[in-house]
DNA sequence: ATGAAAGCGCTAACAT
DNA sequence: ATGTTAGCGCTTTCAT
């Protein structure tokens, strides 16, 4: 009887001593070829890759990350794959740059997520975390780090573990959309953004205050730190309206977009800065004066920082501070006299 | 000579044989552990989670997957990130509902990249692709699917190769449009999308060709498929006016929007409506009316296209059309008298 | 109910 | 310049 080697189903998928054997070489040499090392006679690398083709051979990278003891990825873990684009975007660039491959999670604001996420991308044994921290706590880190696991969080601080960290110059983003609000005429000027349990959120609605104290303006029912409820920005809008407030301050895109929402028509008649660009805020009518985050530079130094953590674990824990920039396109830019 | 036993720098890290050890068990012990096998004593159960805790045990995932011959994780190819989001996060959802880990990767719509990314899917062994594909000719996966890889194409098929495909009802959504407009007392409609070598551009330019022709408008000067640039979306812009539209139909979310962008102040002055949806269309004024694509439903029809393939290698391929949905906003209800 | 040993597909010492 | 061999960390027959 003969075998029937022409068999229905799928062809079974061909190993690296597959293609030893087929090329008629050793194991090591196939390896080398893959691996393009140049020590191989031009006369077998041809037959080898031969072979590769002729068995449609695909490497195992598991296998070969397994035995090279490096994974050659990094993980990234983002509140959001679409908002965070631009900083990921930037990420991944980087990381080619550097030869890396980039495991990117959403972890959709979810302290649970988050920590389920970045655990994941610890069992593929991941060269080094970009995590846009959501939680308050990260000790769950803490024993992969001092496995020499190289972390850097983006956009805030990490509590409770010593990593090195880019964040946006906040302060500063707000001091400019203070000024350009003042520079316009405006005096009563409200804030509305992030709980204060929140880093970002914290830091930003300090910095309003400062500004205020520093402007001398009214900050009586003016500064409105909170959880982002539809509701909560119906009532905060409502007493602004109230108290008189002629321009707002915006904490972060989502309420942005919010409060756009539910001025509707009614959006021009009050002057208006958002903390954070995002797509289609040009087209809006007016258009929307921004503070931005420089998210490339933000993404490009993440990965810096994890590539000299990972040639030196001892090196000091470091924060970068990345400017911000004030976009005007006309919100900002609206007068006193003509809100109403 | 004592040892010393706390080292400066990185913890080695713990493997299970070394949990074996601390916790005096066999290494086949602790892997029944970590996998939540029943037949384990319970006494040895927490001596065991006692030695991972204490060591900071952390399974190599890369490992298990290379012995259990299965990675279970799922590729995604789409195109860009963050809009696909929906469709991805359907994707995402249903993949976890069946246990599996979702792999994505954008393509930045580059033939070459989508190559590039969804090999190295193939070189991390997923167990199943799913590719909203860019190219026109998709042969470098023949031998994966021949190998047994389960893929599925999502919004366009896949050319030159046999796979099974989730779509939108192109046809349908461009109609429900064309009549919507129609019914709204336009004559003189519009078309702007894209190439007509892509997939979706050819199927709605079609379609939009063919309701022209049922409902007895100008054909002449209206259609107009073609690469997605400024330049010539402002040329298009101008000759529809000059051919007197009042109304237009913009073929996909880059198009709206680069079309919003240059109508400016004057975009309440056409009736428009959009093919696919897109954050902060409600917020425009006057708010967008689209097609919408039902994502939710695609991404979990592509899972389950993938698990019955996974299970029934041999299936006939199969293509599943996804109803589109007009959702009525304002600007595609603009009657032509008040156009301007 | 538990352990010893083989091996998943690959790379890296070590021959030769 | 090329081949042999020993693992990487895990799961899984197969004994016990």
């Amino acid at each position: 009887m003969v075998e029937v080697s022409e068999q229905r189903g799928p062809r079974k998928r061909a190993t690296m001593l597959d293609v030893a054997a087929a090329a008629g070489v050793g194991l090591r040499t196939v390896s080398r070829v893959v691996n393009a090392d140049p020590t191989v006679g031009s006369h077998l690398v041809s037959r080898v890759q031969a072979a590769i083709a002729d068995l449609d051979y695909v490497p195992d990278e598991r296998a070969q990350q397994l035995r090279r003891g490096r994974s050659g990825t990094i993980g990234a873990a983002v509140r959001n794959l679409a908002d965070a684009h631009p900083v990921l975007d930037a990420v991944d660039r980087a990381a080619r740059a550097e030869q890396l491959a980039l495991l990117a999670v959403s972890t959709d604001d979810d302290e649970d997520r988050e920590r389920e996420a970045v655990l994941a991308m610890c069992r593929r044994r991941v060269d080094g975390l970009v995590i846009e921290p959501i939680g308050l706590r990260h000790d769950y880190l803490a024993a992969e780090i001092d496995a020499g696991m190289p972390v850097v969080a983006v956009d805030r601080p990490a509590a409770g573990i010593a990593v090195d960290a880019v964040i946006s110059d906040n302060a500063s983003g707000i001091g400019m959309a203070y000024r350009q609000l003042a520079v316009h005429g405006h005096h009563r000027i409200g804030y509305l953004g992030d709980d204060e349990r929140i880093f970002t959120g914290r830091e930003r609605a300090a910095a309003f205050r400062a500004c205020v104290a520093a402007g001398g303006g009214p900050l009586d029912g003016m500064v409105h730190p909170g959880p982002l409820s539809a509701a909560r920005i119906t009532a905060v809008l409502d007493g602004l309206r109230r108290a008189g407030a002629t321009a707002l301050i915006t904490g972060n895109a989502e309420t942005t977009i919010e409060v756009l929402r539910q001025l509707g028509p009614d959006a021009g008649r009050l002057a208006m800065i958002g903390f954070d660009d995002f797509p289609l805020a040009d087209i809006l009518r007016p258009a929307l004066t921004v503070v931005a985050q420089d998210s490339r530079q933000i993404g490009a130094v993440a990965i810096d920082l994890l590539v000299k953590r990972t040639a030196d674990p001892a090196r000091p824990v470091q924060t970068v501070t990345v400017p911000t920039e004030l976009i005007p396109r006309g919100s900002g830019e609206i007068r006193p006299e003509e809100v109403g």
